[in-house]
DNA sequence: CTACCTCCCGTAGTAACTACAGGTTCAAGC
DNA sequence: GCTTGAACCTGTAGTTACTACGGGAGGTAG
């Protein structure tokens, strides 16, 4: 087990860093304070932000579950689901399911799309004759 | 010369008319004419728009256009080269495939993400032992 | 000391609609 | 002719999830 990279005494970051170890845009994570879906950072006497470990882990943790395409309340959610509440393990997955389900439906239309757009496309010489066969689809 | 007013039907449609023909939302009509995705409505003396079979084809072109994940600029563009300007089939043709790579790769992401979605959720029992493993993931 | 970078705040912009609020007009029934 | 309710009008604001910008202040390397 490789140690992480701990350090005891309490780590702080400014907002450039914290975008930078967490991949988050330095503006989003204003906006995430703002919209309170990190807690409020701590200032420093300038009045620029100090932010903590727990601003980090909960900062990786709303990019994880936005790039699995929860949305933003969904994520607010889980948030307040993963304290350990008893119980919450259930809800946790079932808003899993949903969203899976949802993605499902996503993929199958696209996919319906891919074909209408490869066949058509397909269909086109790009010459018009005798008309072009995307317009033609679109006008019937 | 008497024209045959009783079989060439100049036929207008009202707003709500033209939605219901078109299967677009009312005050989505409204919006397209607003940013000028249709031509402007002639009134009635009410003020009521009045709306002719031209509307109704550009409206439903529109939504196929839609349909097939076209953007709104896009959609712009199509209009603007489906009326027969030589040379604008093989920009259509380009403009649909832009949109199929587009396509396709959201189609790849999202299948990425079905699996994460599918394969995290089975881990899940719904009873937190020893944690939740979707949360477990959303942790590291 | 002077660049230059990072940070601050507040506001406005993006796509593509959607939803009011608060009023007019039309059509049908009595 | 009157009433009632649906459909229509305008204009503005809200939605999602950010992103960009303007104009200024703090921090640091040479």
């Amino acid at each position: 087990m490789v140690a992480p990279i701990t350090k005891s005494r309490p780590r702080f970051y400014s907002t450039g860093e914290l975008a930078e170890l967490s991949q988050t845009h330095i503006e989003n994570i204003r906006y995430f304070e703002r919209i309170g879906l990190i807690p409020k950072a701590g200032r420093m006497a300038s009045g620029h932000r100090r932010f903590g470990e727990e601003h980090l882990r909960r900062l990786i943790f709303i990019r994880r579950a936005r790039d699995m395409g929860f949305s933003q309340d969904q994520v607010r959610a889980l948030i307040a689901l993963s304290d350990g509440t008893p119980n919450s393990c259930a809800e946790i997955k079932s808003i899993a399911e949903t969203n899976l389900r949802l993605v499902r439906e996503k993929i199958a239309g696209l996919k319906r799309l891919e074909h209408l757009l490869a066949e058509t496309s397909a269909k086109c010489r790009g010459n018009r004759t005798p008309a072009c066969p995307l317009i033609e689809v679109l006008l019937q």
